[in-house]
Order: C-alpha cells, then structure tokens, then sequence
DNA sequence: TGCATATATAACCAAATTGTTAATTAACCA
DNA sequence: TGGTTAATTAACAATTTGGTTATATATGCA
C-alpha cells in the first residue's frame, strides 16, 4: 500500500545522487557525461552502481545508444515522494495562524497524561 | 551548501520510520505508545533507534516528562526536502502542456549527438 | 530503601551500502 | 580482425544499517 517510497527517498539520501538528478535536470546525458565532474572523487563503476539505483527507484531511465547508454530524468517518483510528504504540510505551516490552536491541543493531551499512564 | 537532506530522506528510507511520523501527526506520543504498534515486528531497543535516526534528522523533538520521553514531529526537515524536490516539479507536470517542447528538446540533442560525441 | 516502569545503552550480528581494481562485454572503426 | 572507447560486471573490503538480547539508568511510589 505505500512501498515503493523506500527505495525512492533510499536513492535521495546519496549528494552524489541527488547531484547526478540535478545535473540530469539539464538534459538527457550518456554516463560517461554524468560521470565527468565526480572523476576526482570517485570511479566510473562507482558511476554505475548510483545510476542502477536511480534506476531501480525510477528515478531515471536509460535507453541505449550505440555504445552509449543515454540517461532521462523521470520525475514521477519524485511526485510520490512529494505527495507523501504533504500530508504534513500544515506541521511545517502551523507556526503561522495554527500555533494557538495547535498549543490548545497539546495542552489538553498534557491534562489528561496522568490518567493516560496509570494504567501500566 | 545542501546536505543536511542526506540525513532526511535516509530517515524517510524506512518504512517504520515514516509510520511513525504518521503516528506523531496525530499528536505527540511517549515511546512506549510509539512502540506499540510494532511490538510484533521488532523489540523496544529497536524503535529507541528509529527515534535516535529520526531525531538526528530534525524530524521528532523528545522532550523529557518523568520517565517519559515524549516525541513530536517536527516538519521543518520535511520542508527543506520538499523544497528540493519541487526544483523538479516540472518534469512531472511536463507530460501534460510541456510535454510537446520536451520531446522537441531531445530530438535537437538527439540531432547534434554525432558530432557531440566525436571527441573521445 | 527498594521495586516496578520507561527508556537507553552496550555488545554483538547479518545484511546492505559504497567504494575499490581488474576483467568483461558491446559497439564502432580502420 | 583487432584495437579503441563506453559501460558493466565481478570480486573484494570497509562502513553503515537495522535488528537482537542483556544490562544500565532514571523516575515514581509503597
């Protein structure tokens, strides 16, 4: 019922991918294009393996090309991801108008605790 | 300049982790009534980490009430990661109005590609 | 004081992740 | 046919993750 997201934020988790979608952002790209600014800090097989969980999240797709393998962004599991997250929109909007309201109902949680805990 | 995100969606990787996130939208909860639910599945120690994860993300608070730890989501963390993601919002709302333009925009790199890899 | 409750920490383990280097596959080209 | 380029796969090591059980800490209460 909502499993998929894990390997979605899974593959978010990693700068280096979250640089690859950004880069990928820009325009289809064949690996060893995605690969070039990471060449300092890592080797094209480490490439491979980021790009594969992209991959397998979704999160890109590749089709081939001669010997290239050319990379396409695709946005749709990002929407998932988004769309679970905005089901808590209004906690990160609260502060503004909902705050008294939203202390009121911590505060009458508070109240009832003692009973809440006597019963262990 | 952008990674405290790694930690946020590493959180959000887990599928426990984020149940409890939907547990603490509905208001704050001491660690016991956390765990509850997935007492079943996996021991107290191993929600005591989630929590830890999950803290350590920014996205729970744990204030301390006796012997209680009670926890509260703190979405702020969530915002940040959605603010990421929206960067890429157009790419999932493309395959509607935009979609034409798109595909324009590949079949012009697809054109210059002869030449454009004719370097190495 | 000392027991019961709530939670955290320690020590450990298996599996997954992230990187490496070396070898392999696949396509093009002379 | 063989060499060059592009990318993947294999084998390996280090680290992290997610769980366990056993122990420790902290608080309330009789």
């Amino acid at each position: 019922m909502q499993d998929n997201l894990s390997p979605i934020f899974a593959a978010l988790a990693d700068p280096t991918r979250r640089a690859i979608i950004g880069q990928l952002a820009k325009g289809e790209a064949h690996v060893g294009d995605i690969a070039k600014p990471f060449l300092k800090e890592m080797s094209l097989p480490a490439i491979t393996k980021h790009l594969k969980v992209l991959e397998s999240a979704g999160l890109i797709t590749k089709t081939k090309d001669a010997q290239w393998r050319s990379c396409k962004i695709n946005a749709k599991p990002l929407e998932e991801a988004t769309h679970w997250m905005e089901q808590y929109r209004e906690f990160w909007e609260e502060s503004f108008d909902r705050l008294d309201e939203y202390l009121k109902s911590i505060q009458s949680k508070k109240k009832s605790k003692g009973k809440k805990h006597g019963k262990g």
